[in-house]
DNA sequence: CTGAAAGCGCTAACAT
DNA sequence: ATGTTAGCGCTTTCAG
């Protein structure tokens, strides 16, 4: 059986309330007694059960993470930061990698729920909004990461992806490229309205027009980066360099570009967006817009906790400057 | 407030035991009560707490995950499989990244203790042998996924690195190498004592002596592989091939013929551990050792659900084949 | 087929 | 400084 709180009680003889004290550190209790029970919970490896306190109204102590897909880097990375904040707070994460997928998120969410996690934190896009309006009902904290959603009522911290995308694209403009293609994710994510709207701002200052089908929609693998790469280059007038949303499309352009025999940077520029491992390590280490990916993390969990601690007021939204990474993969154009 | 079982009772005009019922399935209702406490639950938004349930003796269906690091694309694509599973059979999984401190682990295993989770698997390395030999008693049961700790009485899933080893040895060695480095983990390690086995065995068959100051031993980090693939290459008789023991070790190797201007696989070839998304994406995409992460964490959770299901029997030790992924980053030896 | 009641392990007034 | 007691939301005999 397992040892109860009664256990210790009866085994210190004191009353179950006393052995709740010295557990929680309330009340007062003689510095004598405490230390005997104290021993005797060591003794007997008594761990309170967080189950049994959370039925009586305190908290659960854990709390949800929403993201596309752990095995995605960036969000692998996200998750680790967001863990370690946790865990020095004293609350354990539970992954839910939904695959952008809404019967999934629905699915984890209703979970959640019923576990009656302290509070949730998103990576995902837009699908869920329909359930998280729901979600403030039940007064279950949300907080928004990486990417927001206007008409949710939550904290969030997110990177600013107009200057990001401004920065990537100045950069390119500035080599000298004025066909710019960009491989693009899902039109509903404001991460990615943003985004094009950053490119559209730089092309505008170098005096270059904006053309629709340089900018192509993808989901974010490494095999769909590729896909978009082989069409955009097989185009009439194929793109001196190319932005891809993501790391994972980035590489996807990489293999495309050897698949044609093209080298980068010098047939083709090559920038990503979250800078990843990856960045560093495909061939030619990629130009990369970084976002502060650790911080971002714990800023998130941190504003979260705040919130399970009761803290009202105002939701907040941070957005972080990004940071263009500059390495091999962008060059000036060979042919003007 | 939320709303409770006696919500639904009241409204239904039934008692609680009632609505359990039809929650759970369990007795036999008219179809018509039940008809009519669903959608009446479905109606004030309903969801049964775990939490409650939990306390009544029935499980959290949560189980906690030991890994040393979640950014670690290995343990990533294996938490990646391990959620998948266990969301298809309603368990939820709380991540524990240890950094193989064993600190951390305590941490964790003292939280998840406290948290009642249904079951733990374990990724990590020795450290917590003490740890859980102890676990054993509070029956909450255990499994082991990568990493085998024999004096540990749980079911588990790793892969033959003995043949892992073996395979990546024989194929250089078949291609003439005769002076092969490894740059290796913890010897603590199963994992690695049977990795060195492997190798020393291809060695042995193939006539070549031994020698310790081509195994050198890293923890596991890009960096850490760089150096130690630097140290190797500056001694008086450099090796020709290495084998690394993770994909992130074998970039480092890579960075380091890079950074000594050594062509892979023409000056020094590189064999890595795991076959993570790493190893396809360097330049050269690596030859490496792959294990069916997938399978192995379907399996590692489906045995240990069937522990918390209450099967009894013996452990089951799975050793899967792993399969050698010949790329680019292997050739014969320039100079003999 | 349905309900009453006794817990599960712990917290939080309220007494003492 | 410590103990009593009434829940928290749900499951589970055991009656009816």
């Amino acid at each position: 059986m397992k040892t109860t709180i009664y256990d210790i009680a009866k085994a210190a003889g004191v009353s179950i309330a006393t052995v709740s004290k010295v557990i929680n550190g309330t009340g007062r209790i003689s510095s004598d007694t405490r230390e005997r029970i104290t021993e005797i919970m060591q003794e007997l490896d008594y761990q309170p059960s967080v189950v049994a306190s959370a039925l009586t109204g305190k908290s659960t102590f854990t709390i949800g993470l929403l993201i596309p897909d752990l095995a995605n880097p960036f969000f692998a990375e996200i998750a680790r930061s967001v863990e370690d904040r946790g865990h020095e707070l004293g609350f354990n994460l539970v992954m839910c990698s939904t695959d952008n997928n809404s019967k999934k998120e629905a699915g984890y969410i209703t979970l959640l729920r019923q576990k009656r996690v302290d509070g949730i934190i998103i990576a995902t896009g837009t699908s869920v909004e329909g359930l998280l309006s729901g979600l403030a009902d039940y007064n279950i904290p949300l907080a928004l990461i990486s990417r927001d959603i206007p008409s949710i009522e939550a904290d969030s911290v997110r990177a600013d992806d107009d200057t990001g995308a401004y920065q990537a694209v100045a950069h390119l403009t500035g080599l000298g490229h004025r066909h710019i293609a960009l491989i693009a994710e899902d039109m509903e994510l404001l991460t990615t309205r943003e985004r094009v709207s950053g490119y559209r701002r730089a092309l505008e200052e170098a005096g270059i027009a904006y053309t629709d089908d340089l900018v192509t929609i993808s989901n974010s693998s490494v095999e769909a980066g590729k896909q978009r790469a082989l069409e955009l280059m097989g185009s009439d007038h194929p793109p001196t360099a190319i932005v891809a949303f993501n790391d994972l499309l980035a590489v996807g352009v990489v293999q495309a570009a050897k698949e044609l025999r093209l080298s980068i940077p010098w047939d083709l520029s090559v920038i990503s967006f979250d800078n990843t491992v990856l960045a560093g390590i495909v061939d030619p280490p990629l130009t990369s817009v970084a976002v502060p990916i650790q911080q971002m993390g714990r800023q998130i969990m941190d504003m979260l906790i705040e919130r399970v601690r009761g803290e009202k007021g105002d939701k907040q939204r941070f957005v972080l400057k990004p940071e263009l990474i500059i390495r091999q993969s962008t060059t000036f154009p060979s042919k003007v």
